[in-house]
DNA sequence: GTGAAAGCGCTAACAA
DNA sequence: TTGTTAGCGCTTTCAC
């Protein structure tokens, strides 16, 4: 392996000076020897050792990503995201799948913190103490979506009104003739965010949350089956507010399953608008969240603050209802 | 930050005791001092720099993995394989995706080598001779689903037999009674597979392919849809097999566009049954690829070279016709 | 304009 | 059974 000081040898000048030069700190560089340098770096095709670096100036160019379910397509759009903002600065991303795990969970926080990476970007907490450690070190930090418990922490955020937009296609529902609305979800939910919205569209319409009428699992296909079965099981609803995306699937095909129609008798809404909801049958009704730029949003905000100190805010992105026929 | 040398004057001993110990050396360490040492750094929470020891060691335990587009479902069920190996060794993966882009390609390629990854995992390749310098410098590689052209070079390859795979579902169609099959796939598939394998099964039939019936473009919902326009608007076919899921989501899509129904006027097949493919409409006839397989295997393969030397070799997976109901 | 030297946190030979 | 020391590849202060 080609080092630093290979190219100051072959090119007759100090390891400092190929340095400076390699930095740009070359103010006070000759332009002969500059020339010379680079040209024998281009030779050589030469890459700096970013660890040695790292040790050195005690930055990585790292970031990390923890994420509880890269299955989930909402995930992937936000790493997307991520990575084209980490980039344009020449960050490397590292990636960390908990699959909901607590074990995984911590075990990623050791990784990402014997790797010293710069800051984190997490979508989901399920070890407060661990994070609380993790800010204490003055690690920066912002929380994409899944909005964790961060008062009085000096936390970045990227969230999205939750409860507002849920509310808003509940109200829908409602706006459509749908009275019995059912809901499932996730135990998860910061704040219980989309519950509530839920709650909030039926009390402006005089309604209250039955509790028959709600289940609670997962963010998966998985949990929308057995809430389905749960719920119609021992009662009936005409529409059916999912949690994500995800759980919508589950729930409409259980619907099928159970011979009911979506949206003739049931009417069905998702969340997240997850790049194939639109080629589901029927169609999915959803909320839009922009998951690739609350990724890059999150990157570029935490890679700032690594970067020229810029403060680690709290970013409200918008949402959009969108209208499918599962909600006709 | 607390430092070995920290652990090593609270403990009272040197530091490469404490370093012994934290590596497992403690063969000739007393109990006394191991349990001093080990209760410190509990203590205090201390977790080792792996970026210090990356820069000794000259290994940094972690590998890269770089692929076209995570927004195809298909590959994020491949990295959660990745991760889930990677995590089991206690190495890190990062991220790196090229977005189809050579440029973008090229960028990862100098990011994962400045960050002196210890292994690579690559789903595609662009730019070769980027790929041969690699080799050359003898850093461990297995490539994933994606064949790139591996002849004479050491490394690591995870496939599947795609062009029989392609044979067989194409077969199926003949045999439920398609006798115009239509094919739409990607240009960049190795020794073109699955076209080949569409060939090999009209050959089977006495039929031969028609470049009317055969459109190109890339693995992206997008390319079913233009696909089917370009092909339908001159001519007609009663089948149609997609190089993945995605493009059969665009055609079927496209085709209800154009007024026909799937599978009675026109049968259509996917390609890696991705999650979602059992909840389209209608639920997809595809190939099962063994994504999360396949990514687990290749992780395993890559990080046991790196550790132990074992050979890096090639690994045959298997697939399975699933059916459904696109091509009854 | 350029170079010498210290040191980032750790490991591993070697010495004691 | 434990400690001393050199050095991984780089940056940066300070001296020339």
């Amino acid at each position: 392996m080609i080092t630093m000081k290979d190219i100051a040898e072959k090119a007759g000048v100090s390891l400092s000076t190929v340095s400076k030069i390699l930095n740009g700190n070359d103010r006070y560089i000759s332009e002969a020897t500059r020339t010379k340098v680079l040209q024998i770096v281009k030779e050589t095709n030469y890459v700096p050792n970013a660890v040695a670096r790292g040790l050195k100036v005690q930055r990585t160019n790292t970031i990390g990503f923890i994420l509880p379910d890269i299955s989930n397509p909402f995930f992937p759009e936000i790493a997307r995201g991520i990575e084209a903002a980490a980039e344009v600065h020449g960050f490397a991303l590292v990636l960390c799948d908990t699959d909901n795990d607590p074990k995984r969970e911590q075990a990623s926080f050791n990784l990402l913190k014997s790797k010293k990476v710069d800051g984190l970007i997490l979508t989901r907490v399920l070890q407060h103490s661990a994070l609380n450690e993790l800010v204490s070190r003055r690690l920066p930090i912002v929380v994409v979506d899944r909005r964790v418990n961060t008062t009085g922490r000096d936390i970045g955020r990227i969230i999205v009104d939750t409860r507002s937009a849920m509310r808003d296609i509940t109200k829908l529902l409602l706006a459509r003739g749908s009275s019995r609305i059912a809901f499932i979800g996730a135990q998860d939910d910061f704040e219980d965010a989309r519950y509530n919205g839920y709650c909030d569209a039926l009390a402006g319409y005089g309604l209250k949350a039955d509790p028959m009428l709600s289940y609670r699992g997962t963010y998966t296909v998985e949990t929308g089956h057995t809430g389905v079965r749960a719920i119609f099981s021992h009662t009936f609803a005409d529409g059916l507010v999912c949690g994500n995306d995800l759980i919508a699937v589950g729930a409409i095909n259980e619907l099928k399953a159970l011979g009911l129609r979506v949206p003739e008798d049931v009417r069905v809404t998702g969340f997240d608008d997850i790049y194939l909801a639109r080629y589901l049958s029927p169609p999915l009704t959803t909320v839009q969240q922009p998951a690739y730029e609350m990724g890059r949003t999150a990157a570029d905000m935490l890679i700032r603050n690594i970067l020229f100190g810029d403060a680690l805010c709290t970013n409200n992105l918008g949402y959009k209802i969108i209208e499918r026929e599962s909600a006709l």
